[in-house]
DNA sequence: GGTATTTACGAAACCGGTTGCCTGTATTAT
DNA sequence: ATAATACAGGCAACCGGTTTCGTAAATACC
């Protein structure tokens, strides 16, 4: 078996006959202090001995881990892959290793994750769909990480940045959509009522409603989870309680096939029976079929551009903005039926 | 603004007038040589310094860091999330840590990344779909990291544990079940043709022609990437192209969703004109409409499995079976014409 | 009451890096 | 030729923990 150490910086060291602090010029490529001749020596010695620096001793003398923290309410959710691939690229542009956890859409774990990456040093986290209440996260702050928020805002004394979609106008534009077809009972199916998107969007939608002088009706507001199961369950619920609908707004694509995949097993057609909206327009959305209308907001961009902020205050610079919020765009497809719409309202 | 601090073990040594030692006793609540009063004292001023100890220093000190890497092709892809949240579920449940990193089919890209993942020192890794050849994993042994595959495999030298669908398997189910469907012409259509995956579907769809004495046409052999628009693509090639077939085997769901989608548009119907079957048996195939017929493996249980085995042999335990592959089920659903099956063949 | 054992804790070395400061020699300026 | 400066490189302190070992005090034992 070929030797299977992993070196340290003293063993180069010694092996080189210099100390330590020229091995660690050389690595650092650290153009001062050093002969060309020295920096091959060491260069030749660490190639033969497939020397990998320690990153975890670099973190601690320099007090910065370059790695940064992403907790997300569920990977396994398909809403999240853009997110996440977002956030891994941009920090691996810039050097940045990222570590992933999971919420759960609970506050217990969420504070948990964040925790846990407070221990690991991260440089900065970025949380997406956060449930935590205002005055944790406030508190979190003492732990001096940087902080980005997606999917939710508050004041820049609790994030250093935060990038949302306007759910509230989100939801009104679904709604109004609907509403100008002449539907009068809509049905309005959200996944994890704590999440705050879920409220937002439910204010747009009460407020489309009221602006054109209808009545909200209470049974029609459902929620359960962010899942094609929960789409199902929920699409099952309105037919078995024989509830009365025209058409749905959902809280998410996923939301959305369930539902359509359930109705259009019982019967009930799309679009000509019952108008449906998704939201967020992920791939899934124009791939389904019948295709997904949907509210569309640019997640992977999105993703990209709070852990650019999230860098930049680890590294001092300036944020660019610290909070952004993005229309979101009603992207008209086969769920609906077609009608003269401008995406302004 | 509040003291953002992050203290250090001296710095809580000092004000509770111990040492450092006791300090870390309490913290690591290690039973012996801390007296009750004492205990409670150190907690006290952890308590309300809200003290977090620093894990990389930990980690260098027992030169363990409790982190595990996880690199796949592409985060981004909606066949990962259930991979992530597998390794991600086990990890946390063991108090390990998970550091991801895309590797985008490139062989370079994922040296990157198994390298960088060393210099962060993590306990394990585990490797989803790797690209590497094997001299360079053999080689990468060297740095001592416990080395979990998923969806390929080698001798034990290579790696500590591995977990694949047996794809030759998979590959001949569904090219049989088609055949026996009287089908001649079955189109294959793959993803990235570097992952080992893809030959060995291959090479099961050759199989079944062969053990039917039916001859396998070049020009139906396609492949590109594991995404919707390269099923669209390929359903377009198929079609512009005017290449005959009457069947279709492909490389994963989203192959099949999009390959669907834009057949259905272009007026080829499903199952009736072409049988198509998927691969993996995603959280869309059920949803998606017409529901897909594909190939199933218990992804999440798998990588779970693998994660186990990683930390077993990061925490000095026997791995349970270094090299295990699981067997492939066929799922009918509405994009093939049922017929009688035994899932044996 | 004297010895043996246990317990509580501190001192200091160590893990693997970084960095400020110092020194000795080589180079340049005058 | 001499002083001034530059450069290469070593020493040692430091980052924030863990752990071995030693010792003094407390407790157990007879």
């Amino acid at each position: 078996m070929p030797d299977r150490q992993i070196h340290s910086i003293a063993e180069i060291a010694q092996i080189c006959g210099v100390s330590k602090a020229t091995v660690s010029r050389v690595i650092n490529n650290n153009p001062k202090g050093v002969s060309a001749e020295t920096r091959e020596r060491v260069l030749r010695a660490i190639r033969e001995l497939n020397y990998r620096p320690n990153a975890l001793a670099r973190s601690i003398a320099v007090s910065r881990s370059n790695m940064i923290g992403l907790v997300v309410p569920d990977v396994g959710n398909l809403f999240y892959p853009q997110i996440i691939r977002g956030v891994t690229d941009y920090a691996d542009s810039k050097g940045y290793a990222v570590l992933v956890g999971n919420s759960d859409y609970n506050p217990e774990r969420e504070a948990q994750q964040l925790l846990s990456m407070v221990d690991k040093r991260v440089d900065g986290i970025i949380l997406c769909s956060g449930v935590s209440n205002r005055d944790f996260l406030l508190d979190f702050r003492r732990y001096n990480v940087a902080l980005g928020l997606i999917g939710r805002s508050f004041d820049t004394s609790v994030s250093n940045a935060s990038i949302t979609g306007d759910n509230v106008r989100g939801g009104y534009k679904s709604a109004a959509y609907l509403i100008r077809g002449g539907h009068r009972r809509i049905a309005y199916v959200e996944g994890n009522p704590d999440v705050s998107g879920s409220r937002e969007r439910l204010e747009g939608y009460r407020q489309a409603h009221t602006a054109a002088g209808l009545p909200v009706y209470q049974e029609l507001l459902l929620s359960g989870e962010y899942s094609i199961q929960y789409g199902r369950l929920a699409a099952d619920q309105l037919l078995n309680r024989k509830i009365q609908f025209d058409a749905i707004t959902t809280g998410s694509d996923l939301i959305a096939i369930g539902m359509v995949s359930q109705l259009l097993q019982r019967g009930v057609r799309i679009p000509e029976d019952v108008e449906l909206i998704g939201f967020n327009n992920t791939e899934l959305a124009s791939a389904f079929h019948p295709a997904l209308s949907t509210v569309s907001k640019p997640h992977y961009d999105m993703a990209q551009y709070i852990t650019e902020q999230v860098i930049r205050v680890v590294e001092g610079e300036q944020v660019k903005l610290p909070h952004t919020v993005v229309e979101p765009q009603l992207v008209l497809r086969e769920t609906t039926l077609p009608r003269p719409y401008d995406n302004e309202y």
